[in-house]
DNA sequence: GTAGGGTTAG
């Protein structure tokens, strides 16, 4: 029922059903007073649409649906307008049987109305349903074309975009800029690089497109030169565009540059939204200037879960994890709540200070939460679990994740070789391999790791073999050193030796004191000395050398030796560092 | 204040 205004009063009523239901002989009496009455029905609605329009409106803000059906319902003759904005919001709460509904409700429908309801459907994931709604659109408008073209690349299907990339009649910059953009989300780099350079319509949201694209892709360096070239063709960034750039930076460490960016910005006198507070906050960690980034974060306005986290990710990237935690806590304190990249930062900082009991805690939270399943939190679990020793909980929580990558994978596997489980560590990577799943350098140093603390010499010589064949990893000095670590736990001195010297990188202290190392296990005086002598050239003040030699010959008894040494030492200034230990 | 294009943290 509504309350209408004096006007209706005198039809004996100031209620009136919606539906009008009059009876017949009342009707002949009303008639004249009924038409006078409708008029002033139109005139009502058009005074008052405004008002139901905002009160609408406020609702959906506050995403109380249901409170803005009852309003919906109260208003007399809703116009195309205020049922798109019903149907936006029940597909905004992802309530598509309800907006579907109501959309096929609606007495008239414009190009808003249908577009609105396409981008709806693809919302709540239903790309076929959108699709059907656009094939029966009338009269489809660039915008409804660019919707669906969008769509389908959610969705991956490049192919299909493309189709409706070349057959839509008009194609305006927004079109070009989306399929770019949809070229970067489909891995397809040389495809977007080529549109962009036949369009003849760049603006700087095609720029900051290329910008945003190549930097997420990893190549960084490439989105700063487009940056450059936008520069000098006289396009003005917007701020959207700084903060890509700001985020590049951040990854080159481009301090400079970021710097430079950060005064425009003061200049311009824009406010720190939330990305770029985000973006500087990151900036600064990176680049070990914790204090600026706390100024950003305290002068930025929305603090949100991104800015609270880029804060404490930045404090645990320079091994503040106590400041880290903190910060975690003083986030939950302020009303925000944590997602998974705050949980990932705070474990991560827990695992930094080999805190179990404190990751333990927020392990709780996350998993009342519904995190524990999630890849990265799984990932921060998976290390610290096995690096404070607990290497069968390390594992269950990898058995958990959902949807394990590469990072899972290789920290279990180096879990597994850290607590001398070396064939569990080989068992997971052929199931990583049965998984489908491509190994990359760090899992081959976690192999070598596995079978140099397991003691499998002939196990470490054929993934030597199997991984020097494959063109996707580089096999670096980390791998040199852990195969020399190898053969030199297991005794093959003279092979390691010759693994040393015929290495296409160049060697450096850590791989020689590896061998000498193995030389005292195997009390091999010959290869020990030359290793010295190696490690003598690198590095004169290395007391570990010394002492390593030092103790060779004092297990032989060989003393005159030993004083030899340590009177060398004593010429050459050596200091043995002392031996620290912490306990908790 | 009702439709399509670029952005932040792990």
């Amino acid at each position: 029922m509504l309350r209408f205004p004096a006007i209706f009063q005198s039809l004996g009523t100031s209620e009136l059903p919606l539906s009008l239901s009059i009876s017949r002989s009342n009707l002949r009496k009303s008639l004249p007073k009924l038409s006078e009455c409708l008029v002033g029905l139109m005139n009502y609605t058009k005074l008052t649409a405004p008002s139901y329009k905002s009160l609408l409106s406020d609702h959906l803000k506050n995403q109380n649906l249901d409170q803005a059906r009852r309003v919906f319902n109260e208003i007399p003759f809703p116009g195309v307008d205020l049922y798109t904005m019903m149907v936006i919001g029940y597909a905004r709460m992802r309530r598509l049987d309800n907006a579907l509904e109501l959309f096929y409700e609606m007495p008239e429908k414009d190009a808003v109305s249908w577009n609105s309801m396409i981008k709806g459907c693809l919302d709540c994931g239903d790309l076929s349903k959108a699709k059907e709604l656009f094939d029966g659109m009338p009269g489809k408008s660039v915008v409804s074309w660019t919707t669906i073209m969008n769509g389908f690349l959610q969705f991956g299907d490049v192919e299909m975009a493309e189709r409706l990339f070349r057959e839509m009649p008009v194609r305006d910059v927004a079109v070009w800029n989306s399929m770019i953009h949809g070229y970067f989300s489909n891995g397809r780099v040389e495809d977007a690089k080529k549109l962009f350079k036949v369009m003849h319509c760049k603006n700087v949201i095609s720029w900051t497109s290329m910008i945003g694209g190549l930097d997420r892709i990893g190549r960084t360096d490439e989105a700063l030169q487009f940056f450059r070239e936008m520069m000098g063709s006289g396009v003005q960034p917007t701020l959207t565009t700084l903060v890509c750039v700001v985020t590049a930076s951040a990854k080159l460490l481009r301090l400079d540059l970021g710097v430079q960016i950060h005064g425009q910005i003061v200049k311009l006198g824009y406010c720190f939204d939330e990305f770029v507070a985000a973006s500087f906050i990151t900036l600064y960690a990176n680049c070990k200037q914790m204090e600026n980034s706390y100024s950003v974060f305290n002068a930025s306005l929305h603090k949100n879960v991104v800015v609270w986290t880029a804060l404490l990710t930045g404090c645990g990237l320079n091994c503040q994890h106590e400041d880290a935690l903190t910060i975690f806590r003083n986030m939950l304190k302020s009303g925000v709540l944590p997602n998974q990249s705050s949980f990932t930062s705070a474990l991560n900082s827990c695992c930094g200070l080999e805190d179990l009991e404190r990751g333990k805690e927020i392990q709780t939270s996350a998993v009342k939460l519904g995190f524990e399943t999630d890849v990265f939190v799984g990932n921060s679990l998976i290390v610290l679990y096995t690096k404070c020793g607990s290497i069968n909980d390390g594992v269950a929580i990898f058995k958990r994740i959902g949807d394990k990558n590469i990072v899972s994978w290789n920290s279990t596997i180096v879990g597994c070789a850290q607590h001398g489980c070396g064939m569990w560590a080989l068992t997971l990577f052929n199931q990583m391999i049965r998984a489908g799943l491509e190994p990359d350098e760090i899992t081959f140093t976690g192999l070598l790791s596995a079978c140099s603390h397991s003691g499998m010499l002939q196990k470490a010589r054929r993934f030597f073999e199997y991984f020097s064949q494959r063109k996707s990893v580089e096999v670096k000095l980390e791998h040199y050193a852990c195969m020399v670590d190898v053969l030199a736990r297991c005794g093959e001195l003279e092979e390691a030796e010759e693994l040393i010297k015929n290495m296409p990188v160049q060697a450096n202290k850590t791989v020689w004191l590896t061998l000498l190392g193995a030389c005292t296990m195997h009390c091999n005086f010959d290869v020990a000395e030359r290793a010295a002598k190696r490690i003598e050239d690198l590095d004169p003040h290395c007391s570990a050398a010394y002492v390593l030699l030092s103790n060779l010959y004092a297990s032989a008894n060989r003393w005159s030796d030993v004083s030899r040494i340590r009177e060398k030492m004593k010429q050459s200034r050596t200091v043995k560092q002392p031996g620290y230990s912490w306990v908790t």
